[in-house]
DNA sequence: ATAGTGTTTTCGGCATGCCGAAAATTCGAG
DNA sequence: CTCGAATTTTCGGCATGCCGAAAACACTAT
């Protein structure tokens, strides 16, 4: 029998953590603290919880560290999370900027057994709205080989194949001038200093600043 | 704008009183604390809470009552679990016995506007699968005549138009011996001393007890 | 009137999770 | 090595909601 699901406040912490990992961001305290809209002492007190309920490791004024349970859990949320934002698109009306808070609230209110009918009725799919992989019931996930737009040079291209943000504003800046999944995308030139990417979606060109080529996860034909 | 939302145990007290004054029931203290299975003492605790809202009125050691405010958000979460049970069974392949303990949870969680998005989905409807009425968005909500089964007398006739009843087991008899919302019925005895009512069903006819037939609701046609 | 019964309320307590202020720790710069 | 800044933890406190035990109340029957 599957074991009582954590509290959502425990689930909002494991997602966090594990997106955080995900990113390659330091897990620390401030950046949790951050991500969560929360006060670093409650952070450490979450996390103090989580190391008793060994679902995390955490070596005090260091790092917290998934263990294998707890990434699991983090993975059905994510699952979760996940599979209701396709939902709400595919079924719904909703658009990319649209779902990620609604989903927030119902990861943690929908059953199993409602998840997976949302699943098949979905046809089990491998990847929500933003291109991010959606973890199968069993926990596995599928990580595809991407690089992100800010490490490519001139010359390369490759389609869009992740957004790697939740911020709506991003998201319809993207959406708004064609760039979303699946469309192909490539690299002119490079402003030095820290300036912008110059690139070619379709017929367009667009500078690109480094908070939107930092979020653009780019299939590369011919990776390596 | 419309004001915060209350939390979900206020939302569920006001639910329970309402569908207790609903079907007539005593709104007290331990029927209350028997239908959100919590202890007497913290139903005290709670609608002392809701009365210092302004979502009741209380007098202590009496009953309570819902004020117009109460009443209106009583209704805004019924829409919602109404709405949400309709869309589980209509999109998503649930049965009417499936979708209450489902509907209990999501109802705290879906926003205004995913349940404004389900409402245009389904076409507006004004009944859940349980032929109970869904509240319009204004909070009207229309109580259409109807009588329960059990008060009718051997030789009526009508059908049945709603089934005042969450409990699943009852939900599959009814199913199951196809008494479903719409089967035309027919009362043709009843035995004494809270005896069973046999009535009949399409070709077939039943005993039904006193605990079905205090749950179904007759539409009959000429009503007087 | 009053005793008894059942209901309701009050009271102190517990669990979860949040906070700010102050103490503890780390780590780089000098 | 030591000082100081930044991070992290500890501590006491608060809000929400639940509980059980005991006191307060209402209502019925004598």
């Amino acid at each position: 029998m599957a074991t009582k699901r954590p509290s959502s406040a425990i689930e909002d912490y494991l997602r966090a953590i594990y997106g955080l990992v995900e990113r390659g961001v330091e897990v620390s305290n401030a950046t949790l603290a951050k991500r969560l809209r929360v006060s670093p002492s409650s952070v450490s007190g979450m996390v103090a919880k989580l190391a008793d309920l060994g679902l995390v490791t955490h070596v005090p004024y260091h790092g917290v560290e998934l263990t294998e349970p707890g990434r699991r859990a983090a993975c059905d949320v994510l699952r979760r999370h996940r599979l209701i934002e396709l939902y709400l698109v595919e079924e719904l009306g909703y658009t990319w900027d649209e779902v990620h808070v609604e989903a927030d609230v119902l990861e943690h209110a929908v059953s199993d057994s409602l998840i997976e009918r949302i699943s098949a009725k979905l046809g089990d799919p491998t990847r929500d709205p933003h291109g991010d992989p959606i973890p199968a019931a069993d926990g596995s996930v599928e990580q595809p080989p991407t690089h992100l737009l800010r490490d490519l040079e001139p010359g390369a291209s490759g389609e869009v194949a992740r957004v790697w943000d939740t911020n709506p504003e991003i998201l319809r800046y993207l959406a708004h001038n064609g760039i979303t999944l699946g469309a192909r995308i490539e690299v002119l030139e490079r402003q030095p200093f820290g300036g912008p990417l110059v690139v070619r979606v379709g017929e367009r060109t667009h500078s690109l600043g480094n908070e939107v080529t930092a979020v653009l996860l780019i299939r590369v034909p011919t990776s390596q």
